[in-house]
DNA sequence: AAGTGGTCTAGACCACTGA
DNA sequence: CAGTGGTCTAGACCACTTG
């Protein structure tokens, strides 16, 4: 027997569309419950497995849930979570190394990598430009541990996750994120070449390894004619 | 046989976790070849299926690919795509409904939607206070059909995917939104009482159905004692 | 007790890769 | 060709829920 249908699609792939197409159109609503697995293999002419491995793929796309001893129901949707794309790659953008200093941190940058005053850190920062026109200042901030001497490495992978790789795995980190409006510093504003009451669209990054400890700091302050960040939620079809 | 190893948890949860460790500890890097089904599953003393489970599990998470023909493989990191609570809930503060009117759109409105001038929309303000202080003004706007009455239904639930269940499948449903830094009009500058040149923290959602039809826009103006929107990227441990 | 989902087995055949 | 992952079967026993 071939695993593949007439569609051109597996079983299960069949099981799960149709079962989504019945969500997505009203058909079914959340609270409703599914067809039992034994119901839905005799249906479709197939076994409990087939049947299962197409309602793990609609829980993990959070249509629907299970209940040991009761049986699937269509989940509520969750429209409050969104995903936003926030790379480094700065396509369409003209990027230049403004400086790469050792500096002694202030308290707001003591305060995000949990470090003390005397502790030194390595300040990188990046002019992005549309047109020769300042559209946005990136800074970074990394401590900076006088035995082991700043590499290139590091400098040239002046993009965090990527001087994390270079120093331990990359699974064990992850980012937080705060986005803010504010007014430019004199410092940003000098920069940007922006006046004192421009509106910035302003993102703070923290990233944190498994233990716990902040490896990297960044501040990314964006004109308005940086253009806006953008998001979605929802569910794919 | 039970189910349930010594560890009190599955077999199949065991290897997930085995492999998980190996990953995130840097034992294992990305583009490194782990051991093929069948030598996991003689390893573990079990079958292949149980040690697939284990397989897509880690798949999902974006931890590892598989290559047909080939074997799996540690995957690249993904540090630049952040989740975002973007909740209507407002939890800590104080909300209230300062209108609700029938408007012609502006060209704005107008565009966001797709609509033309004539089509008449419903506009919804909420004012969002922490201890009797505005913080943030909250604008959204319904197409107004003539046919169907302005239900209160459609008026208590002034949250859009309450909305948009309202009328069809829920899961039918997804939003788009941008995040960007302005200036106050003078309306908002109004109602939220701050300076013109308050820099505020502006999201601006629309809402879009199965079918590509525009069904609500929102715009959310957030003065800086709002507090920043927060998003985080990376794994679970 | 009957029905549900959760875990697991020991096979089968397929499509794909690389030597 | 042998080895890999991809699909699928026809069972088994378990834990849980409901009548």
């Amino acid at each position: 027997m071939s695993n593949i249908n007439r569609s051109g699609e597996p079983l299960y792939m069949t099981i799960t569309n149709d079962l989504k197409s019945a969500i997505c159109s009203g058909e079914m609503n959340p609270g409703d419950m599914l067809q039992s697995e034994n119901e839905l293999a005799a249906r479709y002419g197939t076994s409990r497995t087939t049947v299962r491995k197409s309602m793990q793929l609609l829980e993990h796309e959070g249509l629907i849930y299970s209940w040991q001893g009761k049986g699937y129901f269509v989940a509520q949707p969750v429209h409050d979570t969104f995903s936003i794309h926030f790379s480094e790659e700065e396509r369409g953008f003209d990027v230049s190394y403004r400086k790469v200093n050792v500096i002694m941190p202030d308290e707001e940058i003591q305060s995000a990598l949990q470090i003390g005053p005397r502790q030194m850190v390595i300040e990188i920062l990046r002019i992005i430009r549309r047109r020769d026109v300042p559209v946005a200042l990136d800074v970074k901030y990394i401590p900076y541990d006088k035995g082991t001497p700043v590499l290139e490495k590091e400098l040239s992978y002046a993009v965090f996750p990527e001087i994390a790789a270079a120093k331990t795995a990359p699974f064990a980190f992850h980012t937080e994120m705060q986005i803010s409006a504010g007014l430019p510093t004199e410092r940003v504003a000098g920069v940007l070449g922006c006046p004192m009451d421009a509106p910035l669209l302003t993102v703070y990054r923290i990233l944190i390894d498994q233990n716990d400890r902040r490896v990297g700091y960044g501040i990314k302050y964006m004109l308005p004619d940086y253009g806006p960040l953008c998001a979605r939620s929802g569910y794919e079809f």
